[in-house]
DNA sequence: CCGGCTGGATGAAACGTTTTACCCGCTATA
DNA sequence: TATAGCGGGTAAAACGTTTCATCCAGCCGG
């Protein structure tokens, strides 16, 4: 069953070859009587386009690859929405490559989309070493934009979000709120993330804390049972040490806050308020609602498609850029409920 | 930049260009000396193999699809890990589409695959009904894999999970915990799985009830807050024509049920117990942890590749085959809790 | 010494497009 | 009337592989 090629579809029309390809291409150019001529042989023949040989000639092809740690973090997974949406407007078809947080799968997929010439690649690689794989790859002419990673490098572009913005927006919030005893619970300090959201947490207590403190509980991970384990930490503090609010690195670290509490018997957000970040999908449906820090996350796809397919663009010089979005608190019942100031 | 191309690794080491590809191709057919000539020049001219032409030749890609309803579906990514796992081990690749439960979306990308010609594809088709756009694609000679979706075709092989007998698990288990007044929750019934689960444990009460009752309570739709909405109209009944169990077509809707009933100070699971489906991440995690039906998803991934990859091997004929997988009970604390049987 | 075989290498064809240079007939303009 | 321009079309080259038929040199058995 091999598929008709152009040539059987220009025979059976009685025209060139390259009127069959100008009638793919350039419509406009051809005129209608022979163009619908065309057309008709197309579809009687089923005939359908041979991308390779099409690629072939072009040089490149028309997919940009996105290469992401997991696919199944729901950070992900919104960014590559919003890239794909970005992708599929310009007529190109974006991919999705799953390095699972291993180097040596990062790699392979690195040589594959090389060898497929791809278009561009969008890439949260792993670790924050430098990186010699990504280096080859725009030497040879190939954009790469880093999402989420190293802002600073000027041989690409890169999108981020700002978390020590976060950081500072939760705290901003909680002091606003009139809490003096704060928690921030997270780790380990080695996830960038995590250190980031810390350190803009540090700074607005420093900068308007007015003598507010700032306690600081160190998890190994990052998962709902390291925020009951931490919880339960802090409920062993005599009462009037015990903070009466926590932000937390993550949402799942605050769900699990929030149960170890709920189940010892305190109210969320009258004894303690709770602020998470990532705003995952759970946070609005927990037993009661969490406030947290959202990325902008399929922005950060959407923007970084952009940027990619921009420099793609033949011709004009491309001044690689860094975007930084804001990230944005998202107020709901945990952290709403203002306490009288006493000092 | 352009990249070096198979002739000027030959003209570099000195041979003739059929010798460069039968070092990359069949490099045992090769004399050592010639060989390592080859690879020297390979690598000092950072020679990279062209994809689209080799694609051109053999008429066909390297590369596999996966087009699923929803990247961000938990259950679609584990299915996309698995397939990704076997397609990686037969040194092709992956690539998924995402048709967002959008029917022309979906045409549109199997339109750009069959222009690729990729080797396969596997989806999950949007809606039900008969799908042209398939037929097409195995009139081609491309292969398909149905994955989740009506089992009963016989031009193309499938992968499903018996939801019939998921349903079935939940309620004898409740049985055997002893409950008599049982509740399914779900909707609506117009999704496959949420009847079949509810045949299910139709039919399990139906053989073995002995006289248990089984009241449905159709939700519009599969999230916490139906879960919680529906759960109030459980709590409005008079205490004794009241559920002591309820069995949730997913886990949203469980932990929304979960949720609900907390908070109105009934004890889960000695006042109620719960069983979910799907167990999501967070069923384990849940302030009480949730009895849950699971599918084995990577699982159904891993099969639909390897009879993808089976399909398209050349050569002998294929017989296509219908997989149906089983799916497991995992019983957690919100549904562990024998009763006593009173009649 | 010859015929046949073999390991190793070669050259050319083929895959299906896109693109470029070119051609033809016609009209509008100087 | 010569010329330029134009709409509509054609032929051929080029893209980078893989494969297949061929070739050559050396070797072995007879």
């Amino acid at each position: 069953m091999a598929t008709a090629n152009i040539k059987e579809v220009a025979r059976h029309a009685g025209v060139s070859l390259g009127t069959v390809s100008n009638v793919l291409n350039r419509p406009d150019t051809v005129a209608p009587a022979t163009r619908q001529r065309v057309l008709d042989a197309i579809s009687t023949l089923g005939y359908v386009r041979n991308d390779s040989a099409r690629q072939l000639r072009a040089g490149h092809s028309r997919t940009v690859a996105i290469v992401v740690l997991d696919v199944a973090n729901p950070f992900f997974t919104d960014v590559v929405r919003g890239a794909e949406q970005v992708v599929e407007e310009a007529g190109a078809m974006l991919v999705v490559c799953n390095s699972g947080e291993d180097s040596a799968r990062e790699r392979r997929h690195l040589e594959l989309l090389e060898e497929q010439r791809v278009r561009g690649v969008l890439i949260t690689p792993v670790g924050h070493g430098p990186q010699p794989n990504l280096d080859k790859l725009i030497d040879r002419g190939i954009p790469v934009v880093l999402v989420d990673r190293g802002t600073g490098r000027a041989n690409r572009c890169s999108v981020a979000v700002d978390d020590v913005l976060g950081g500072r927006l939760a705290m901003d919030h909680l002091l606003d709120q009139g809490h003096h005893r704060i928690a921030y619970l997270g780790g380990p300090l080695s996830i960038a993330q995590v250190a980031d959201r810390h350190a803009g947490a540090a700074a607005a207590i420093e900068e308007r804390g007015n003598g507010a403190e700032l306690r600081v509980a160190v998890t190994t991970n990052l998962t709902v049972a390291a925020g009951r384990r931490a919880a339960g930490e802090l409920l062993a503090l005599p009462a009037r040490q015990r903070p009466t609010a926590v932000f937390c690195a993550n949402d799942l670290i605050a769900l699990g806050v929030l149960q170890e509490l709920t189940a010892r018997g305190l109210r969320v957000p009258a004894d303690v308020a709770i602020v998470g970040y990532d705003d995952i999908e759970f946070a609005d449906a927990a037993a009661v609602p969490l406030s947290s820090v959202r990325q902008p996350r399929d922005q950060l796809g959407r923007t970084a498609a952009q940027l990619l397919l921009e420099e793609a663009e033949p011709g004009d010089a491309h001044r690689h850029r860094h975007v930084v979005f804001q990230p944005e608190l998202v107020v709901r019942r945990s952290s709403d409920h203002p306490r009288r100031t006493r000092r």
